[in-house]
RNA sequence: UGCCGCAUAGCUCAGUCGGUAGAGCAGCUGACUGUUAAUCAGCGGGUCAUAGGUUCGAGUCCUAUUGCGGCAGCCA
């Protein structure tokens, strides 16, 4: 056996009377007096193999372990299938049998499972429709995201995993040791101090990327990071991960309108890049999960982004005659319900809100001339709310240090971020987009813990 | 972390006024020559989350605990 093989996805397209094998996993049979159905899926494409087994060709014993979930390999030819519901099927001559499967107890059943039921047996449920092609629809976007990055002179780079600097202050940080003792009672710290620790100082992982990548930047001109991102926060959500991936490009010699300009770009590319290459899939999404996904993939995909200033959405809000929970007012963070309304509602489509007031937002963004709001700006996704987070960074010393201080943060801390102010610095911008969030709004699905093969949430980390 | 909801067969759920447990699917046995969420007939399957309480009697009412989910905050 080798691992060049012919993929399901790949027999569909030969032509009748070829001779081949087809290795998968048995997703149901159906038996008839004389011929069995059965329907077999390796993962490379939404659709499965259907098998047919005509009487005598295997003995009753073999038969009978073709099972739900069962691993096999079925020798055969490619024939033109004489009923609907598919172009050609194979037309078995034999089989091995690798892992069977007992029926009496392999938990995924053809029908009717729920989301939560699912999350206990996540390592089993990639063999289903619907996880399948939730990891297809993550796999063909992390490959479009680099496609993007790449194909405009970005440069892959990667910033650490483990950090000792707990300054980005984006939110609360997982602690990283070694010092850890074992014994019959339990774990136990051996050492309440952190100096004689792994690194000689607290450790943390990383909560973004974000102040390492724009030290990259300012030397690789345009960069971007791809990977895990760790939160503490003890919030259990249905778009919130302890554990998750994060992207972020960082430009050299860019405003607020390029990063704009990048996200939007961005979002439309590679959404229509699983518009082009995931077309079952989506077209299964669309028909068990999200009834409106095909329609609003094309709809964003085609519609430039409504672009607004704070200080405009915040007239719109208080001119709405809608009764918010929340009160509307300058000053103060839009909450969960207004960003909804706006995006949902007002516009139908993404919006891109810029120039926060200062008070609201984080020390690095460039403060404005009217030295209240700054270059910030959030895409808001219907559906999903927030999906990006980005801003044009403080470049001048002077006004940096001086927003360090006013907000009372560490200054020591900040040593090196500030050198890139002192040497060489430049205008520079970038953004946050959770890659967690991209694929939900892309396949429909509601639950953030059903687009990463293993979840991590407040109390739970099974797998 | 706060508020709200849910927990009954392997899965998805019903269970009326508090009176002693039901269906569909899955499984098993069989039927059927083209099924595709196959169909049809039959069979087996329950500590009603856990612990207390009220009551002659609790799946049902009350309390606590645990687990899961939703929303909010935080954010991506």
């Amino acid at each position: 056996m080798d691992y060049r093989r012919t993929y399901i996805r790949d027999l569909f397209s030969m032509e009748p009377g070829n001779e081949v094998s087809a290795f998968g996993w048995v997703k149901t049979r159906r038996d008839s007096k004389g011929l069995s159905f059965v329907q077999l899926s390796d993962g490379s494409t939404f659709n499965d193999l259907q098998v047919i087994v005509e009487a005598g060709v295997l003995d009753e014993a073999t038969l009978k372990k073709l099972t739900t979930g069962a691993c096999v390999r079925f020798d055969g030819l490619i024939v033109e299938s004489p009923a609907a519901g598919q172009a050609v099927e194979l037309k078995a001559s034999g089989v091995e049998v690798f892992g069977e499967a007992d029926p009496a107890t392999y938990p995924l059943q053809k029908k009717g499972a729920s989301f939560e039921f699912l999350r206990e047996i996540a390592h089993l449920r990639v063999r289903g429709n619907t996880f399948g092609a939730v990891y297809r629809v993550r796999n063909r976007l992390s490959y479009a995201v680099h496609n993007f990055f790449q194909a405009r002179g970005f440069q892959y780079v990667h910033t650490p995993i483990v950090t000792t600097s707990d300054a980005e202050g984006a939110g609360a940080m997982f602690y990283v040791s070694t010092n850890l003792g074992h014994d019959e009672k339990g774990y136990t710290l051996k050492n309440p101090n952190p100096a004689e620790d792994f690194f000689g100082k607290p450790a943390f992982l990383t909560v973004s990327g974000q102040l390492e990548a724009e030290t990259l930047a300012m030397g690789l001109t345009n960069v971007y990071t791809f990977g895990p991102t760790f939160r503490a926060e003890n919030s259990s959500t249905s778009r919130h991960l302890a554990e998750f991936w994060m992207i972020e490009p960082e430009m050299a010699f860019c405003s607020l309108e390029g990063d704009m300009n990048l996200a939007e770009e961005f979002l439309k590319e590679v959404i229509n890049d699983a518009l082009e290459n995931c077309g079952a899939d989506l077209d299964f999404f669309n028909k068990r999960i999200e009834p409106t996904l095909l329609e609003t993939l094309t709809h964003v995909v085609n519609s430039p982004f409504e672009r607004l200033t704070y200080t405009e959405a915040i007239k719109i809000l208080e001119n709405s005659g809608e009764n918010f929970e929340y009160p509307v007012a300058w000053g103060t963070d839009l909450q969960s319900e207004h960003e909804r309304w706006l995006t949902e509602v007002k516009v139908g489509r993404p919006v891109i809100l810029t120039d926060y007031p200062k008070e609201i937002k984080a020390f690095y963004m460039r403060q404005n001339e009217d030295g209240k709001t700054v270059r910030a700006m959030d895409v808001l996704a219907p559906r999903i709310g927030e999906i990006i987070g980005g801003s044009q960074r403080e470049e001048r010393l002077d006004v940096l240090e001086a927003r360090i201080e006013e907000m009372g943060l560490p200054k020591e801390a900040y040593w090196w971020y500030l050198d890139l102010r002192r040497f060489g610095s430049a205008p520079h911008a970038g953004f946050g987009l959770g890659f967690e969030r991209l694929i939900m709004y892309v396949t429909g699905m509601k639950n953030i813990r059903d687009v990463i093969p293993y979840y991590r949430v407040p109390g739970n980390a099974d797998f």
